[in-house]
RNA sequence: GGGAGCAUAGCUCAGCUGGGAGAGCAUCUGCCUUACAAGCAGAGGGUCACAGGUUCGAGCCCUGUUGUUCCCACCA
């Protein structure tokens, strides 16, 4: 910073190049230093297809602020940053690409396509990267992992060995969510439900035997060619003789028999259902129970199989049309009716998910589950806000298996191999040869991958170089707190959380930090569709970095969703300005660049009112991030330094700054560099870029702000009496203030101030600044006063007389002051009536009725003054 | 159907273990007071959704009601 200095802050001058420096210095590298206490945080990765949206903003802003913050306090830090390789997302976007350029996956082969996906990866997997960098965020880059890297591999293969070996995995044919636009399995989780206004057709199904129909709904009618069977609820009267009867499958003529299963709701529809075992999971269980026949009549792509000739090839939804249609030809729809009801679609793509009857890799939840309860009951591992736990215990709870295969290519390819001889399954976590069974080499390995979240779940412990008992795991595992969204809690949390105790015996971090969703100005979620996404990296480029975090840091209390405000950004921005402008005040009234010792002995009162001040702000600072309480501090921040340091201590330095005393001047220089510096500090966390600009420009010992040493609170620095009696003054200038602004006195209309109170000392120590902030001429005390012609205000401890003769209008003034006498007794009455009360006084903690007792007697002084003026006047 | 959050100034939101309601923006008044007009000094504006309860004392704790958002379940 030269001293000559631009009036507004310009963060593009200074971002990328502070950034340099910081990666330079090597400051975001964690060094495994022995000794001392550690702390850690593994970044959820951010997928390689992705762009950096406020989501990502928000949650890595929350982490830089604890990293930093931790970092200063002398722990040994390390952020360790990363990619996902996001399967489904990243091999779509290849895939779509590819078929612009009229090339299938089938054209390039399995290794043909893993060779482009890499390429891609190269291509576009830093770009997120580089964006977090534009954030501030201070990872630890030498440490950068991605969830399909070696280590990764490595880590994942032990897991699937091990969990295979005890069980815990296994391979089963299931009735699965299936994607017929990714053409992959996905999980319960992955899958969403969408409201969607569709029909119920109703049909009605011949008894074989030629007696009747027997009348039931679907909202799926293409589903019937798998129709095995129809229910009944066993407890439902009207049906009780049909159990055991058979039924003509219109357009198919099969027969099928009338079953009787709980499952069926009595009181819903006409109480019939028919059941697809291939088609719908409800069914498939039913089916298990009665060993009914699974007829899957839908392709990969859910088109109709070749057994339907008549709809072989067509759709669902065309299958539909010509289903509904056929039926009503053969006279099988009663009527149709609209319903809406809730579909299952894809997290991704958001097709209509396929239930659908296959072969997967599935693993075993319930023994997992239980210990990854414990560990939160126990408090092993603690949500903040708490609230959440909730969700986490009702996740693990009602948890089923967890199908794990996907069939993509890009992804950690299942490691178990097929024999073609024996017929068995050999898992290895290397490259197998042979069949673990009977030694045939005529072995093949499992085409499909694994879901990304199998390998997300290791990242806190894979990327750290386990199953090796690396110096980084021994050193920094378990990690400390975990930042996310809430919505993740049932992909990732839960699967970290059950991974970490199974595989090392520990959870995987303390804290699980969990923050809302970023909503644009309306509240809408922000999204592509809609278009309404704000982009953080336009916001950087407008406003600052610095402005963008303290923006997301503000009024966001943990768990809450918050919306994104222009207006919001904006004021940040300023407040950016404002730093700067306080520094360039303070460097312009620096004689060099040496560091100022604080001379306790020196100081004036107003300089132990603001230590004494700002020593209380880093102990509230300090507490509020310790509790994650981190909009708190942010605001306390903001508040000090605008408020307190600029408005009000700079302000009145002005005297001792532009005055003939050295030793005055000199004193007021090093609280404020005292301050100052320390204050940024404070603030570096949240505002990492303007706080060490800032901070080098200012005398300082050290190489950076952000490895210098966190504030402490210090009694040396305490000063309560000092506080009381320099607010006294602070309400004296204020009243001053407000009455002249009542009256439209302009500043530049200076007036004699003269002051009566029982503590005139502090007053007459007070005089330069109430001259200078209180417009005054001159400042006297007196013991009493010749009032007329003045204007008169009264504070709790003083009355104030400006003589401003032209100015002044009896009648006004005596109203001005019956004003501020109604005020003042409504107070004598709010205090006496609490004192009065016995059961405040008995029960209510002394120091609180000590207050009471004060503020009583500042009201009747007030009082007494306030009258004593009235009567004076009216003598007039 | 089950669960959770939210409801505080015109707008967006804070409010830590219950102790006289806060900020930013907006509005109004007056100021270019040589760090900052992205600024300074003032002002106005709130039965803290509603109804009960606990307590000496409730925005905060309990119960219920209304509105709103979200998550889970899925009855075909």
């Amino acid at each position: 910073m030269a001293k000559e200095l631009a009036k507004q802050y310009n963060p593009k001058d200074v971002e990328d190049r502070i950034y340099k420096t910081w990666l330079e210095g090597k400051y975001f590298h964690a060094k495994c230093e022995e000794g001392k206490e550690t702390y850690t945080i593994v970044i959820p990765p951010p997928n390689i297809t992705g762009q950096l949206h406020m989501g990502h903003a928000l949650d890595n802003t929350l982490q830089d602020i604890l990293i930093r913050f931790k970092r200063m306090q002398g722990f040994d830090t390390l952020w360790l940053p990363g990619t996902d390789h996001a399967s489904i997302a990243t091999e779509a976007k290849i895939v779509e690409k590819m078929r612009e350029e009229g090339i299938t996956k089938e054209d390039l082969g399995r290794e043909g396509f893993l060779e482009r996906a890499w390429e891609w990866k190269k291509q576009y997997g830093g770009r997120i990267i580089e964006q977090l960098k534009k954030m501030g965020s201070s990872c630890d880059w030498d440490r950068e992992r991605f969830t399909l890297d070696e280590g990764c591999n490595k880590a994942v293969n032990e897991v699937f060995v091990k969990l295979y070996e005890k069980g815990l995995i296994y391979r089963g044919e299931r009735i699965i969510n299936w994607c017929p636009h990714c053409m992959t399995s996905i999980s319960d989780a992955e899958v969403e439900y969408e409201e969607q206004a569709g029909h119920f057709w109703h049909l009605r199904y011949p008894f074989s035997d030629g007696s009747g129909y027997l009348e039931l709904a679907t909202t799926r009618p293409e589903t019937l060619l798998g129709d095995t069977a129809v229910a009944v609820n066993p407890n439902d009267e009207r049906y009780k003789d049909i159990i055991g009867k058979t039924l003509i499958l219109p357009l198919v003529h099969r027969e099928i028999p009338v079953i009787a299963d709980d499952y069926v709701e009595i009181e819903f529809g006409t109480g019939v259902v028919k059941i697809t075992p291939a088609h719908d999971p409800n069914d498939f269980e039913v089916g298990l129970r009665h060993n009914l026949p699974v007829i899957n009549v839908m392709t990969d792509d859910a088109k109709i199989t070749e057994d339907y000739p008549k709809y072989a090839g067509m759709d669902r939804y065309e299958a539909r049309k010509a289903i509904v249609a056929d039926l009503e030809a053969e006279g099988a729809l009663v009527r149709i009716e609209d319903y809406t009801h809730n579909v299952g679609t894809c997290y991704r793509c958001s097709s209509t998910v396929e239930p659908r009857v296959s072969k997967q890799w599935f693993v075993k939840m319930k023994p997992l589950a239980t210990p990854a309860i414990d560990a939160v009951k126990k408090g092993d591992t603690k949500f903040v806000p708490q609230r959440f736990e909730k969700v986490y215990f009702h996740w693990l709870e009602n948890i089923r298996d967890w199908c794990i295969s996907r069939q993509l290519w890009w992804g950690h390819r299942i490691p178990a191999w097929y024999c073609a001889d024996c017929g068995e399954i050999t898992v290895s976590k290397t490259e197998a040869h042979e069949c673990k069974h009977c030694g045939s080499k005529n072995i093949t390995q499992d085409p499909d991958t694994l879901d990304t979240w199998f390998s997300s779940a290791l990242w806190p412990f894979s990327t750290l170089g386990w199953p090796e008992e690396t110096e980084d795991f021994k050193h920094y595992y378990p990690t400390n707190t975990l930042v996310t969204g809430y919505d993740i809690i049932p992909f990732w949390v839960m699967r970290m959380m059950f991974s970490g105790i199974e595989q090392t015996g520990q959870v995987p971090f303390d804290t699980v930090l969990i923050h809302g969703l970023v909503r644009d100005s309306q509240g809408r979620k922000m999204s592509k569709s809609l278009g309404n996404g704000v982009d953080p990296l336009e916001v950087i480029d407008t406003y600052g970095a610095d402005a963008l975090r303290f923006s997301l840091a503000t009024g966001n209390s943990p768990g809450n969703d918050m919306r994104y405000i222009p207006e919001r950004v904006e004021a940040s921005r300023n407040f950016a300005n404002k730093i700067w402008n306080a520094a360039r005040f303070i460097l312009m009234n620096l004689e060099n660049d040496s560091e100022l010792p604080l001379d306790i002995s020196a100081l004036a009162l107003e300089d132990k009112w603001i230590l004494s001040k700002y020593n209380t702000l880093v102990a509230e600072v300090t507490d509020n991030l310790d509790k994650f309480e981190l909009g708190l501090a942010v605001q306390k921040l903001y508040d000090f330094i605008w408020d307190v340091f600029c408005d009000w201590y700079i302000e009145i330095c002005k005297a001792r700054l532009n005055g003939e005393d050295k030793k005055a001047k000199d004193t007021a220089r090093s609280v404020l560099v005292y301050v100052f510096t320390n204050t940024l500090k404070l603030l570096h966390p949240f505002m990492p870029f303007i706080t060490e600009e800032v901070w080098l420009s200012m005398p300082h010992s050290g190489e950076s702000i952000m490895i210098s040493e966190w504030p402490k609170f210090s009694a040396e620095l305490e000063f309560k009496a000092e506080e009381g009696d320099f607010e006294k003054i602070m309400a004296v200038i204020r009243a001053i203030r407000n009455r002249r602004a009542e009256m439209n006195v302009p500043p530049s209309k200076k007036a004699k101030v003269f002051i009566v109170s029982n503590d005139n000392k502090t007053f007459e120590s007070g005089s330069a600044y109430i001259c200078r902030l209180g417009f005054a001429s001159s400042v006297e005390t007196a013991d009493s006063f010749e009032a007329e012609g003045s204007v008169r205000v009264i504070t709790d401890n003083a009355t104030v007389y400006m003589p401003m003769k032209e100015l002044v209008d009896v009648t006004a003034e005596i109203e001005r002051l019956r004003k501020d006498l109604k005020k003042a007794e409504e107070d004598k009455v709010f205090f006496e009536k609490k004192l009065s009360n016995e059961g405040f006084l008995a029960k209510a903690p002394a120091q609180l009725v000590e207050k009471q007792k004060e503020g009583l007697q500042k009201a009747l002084d007030k009082i007494a003054l306030i009258l004593d003026s009235i009567k004076d006047l009216e003598n007039m």
